[in-house]
DNA sequence: TCTTTGTTACGAAATATTTCGTAGGTCTGA
DNA sequence: TCAGACCTACGAAATATTTCGTAACAAAGA
């Protein structure tokens, strides 16, 4: 439950591509970067053994699917990023994170409404403390 | 110009303790894990001829010194995690992150300083769109 | 001086990750 | 049927990272 660089890279393709076999999602990541076919099996087939993907015959091929979620995943890698290089603050990534992207006003208002939601008492004036 | 996870708790060691020996951060890595004094030692060698550690003797032990600066070396960080995890979406990060943390109200109110001096527009009324 | 302790240097083993060559099977169409 | 295209399995090489043993030297104290 720890994927890799590169096992994410291929997590990243079937969660936005859904159950794909081995040449779609080397098509896709050949359009990235170098990799050879057998490259992009050899990884699924491991990842299959890791139970981190599922895989159905249809066929004479496999098709793979993902069998942990995006967002699941998203939040565990997150976590350990927020320790390991920002000491575990959560709150400085966030600053830098939102400090150096170009959010829309559609995003920031949406990221507003979460604030208010996290912080009720407190979303109508500026006060000082 | 791309520290690894062993090399990112040593540097998080020296950014918090300031120049220091191989002993005084072995010591620190200790607490947390199991990690013998002469791979410390290694790392640091390693990190110093890479250029990501200066190098002082003082009497007859070696100082060491982070050559690249915290808040530059997290931004650099973010940005490839941000890709890797994120599918590039900095916004789906902060709204993750934040969802997750215990924000203080204190740290709530210095988020939302950034976000209006981000979106001067719009910063008294929802509007719909 | 001699022993113990603490230090650096360095090679190499151990581990983790990525990459690919080759073999063997199946399907398709000539 | 046969050749070519495409598929999976699998071992092993290549690369990256982490770990540590050993050697050599300097300092400190008995």
């Amino acid at each position: 439950m720890k994927p890799t660089e590169s096992e994410l890279e291929i997590l990243q393709v079937l969660w936005a591509k859904g159950p794909s076999t081995v040449r779609q999602v080397n098509e896709h990541l050949s359009q990235t970067r170098d990799i050879g076919y057998t490259t992009t099996l050899k990884l699924m087939q491991i990842m299959h053994e890791k139970g981190l993907l599922s895989r159905t015959e249809e066929g004479r091929y496999h098709v793979y699917q993902a069998l942990i979620g995006e967002e699941e995943t998203q939040q565990h890698l997150l976590d350990r990023f927020v320790d390991t290089a920002f000491r575990g603050s959560a709150m400085k990534l966030v600053m830098q994170a939102l400090g150096n992207s170009k959010a829309t006003p559609r995003e920031l208002e949406e990221l507003q409404k979460l604030i208010n939601h996290l912080n009720p008492e407190n979303n109508e004036s500026d006060e000082q403390l």
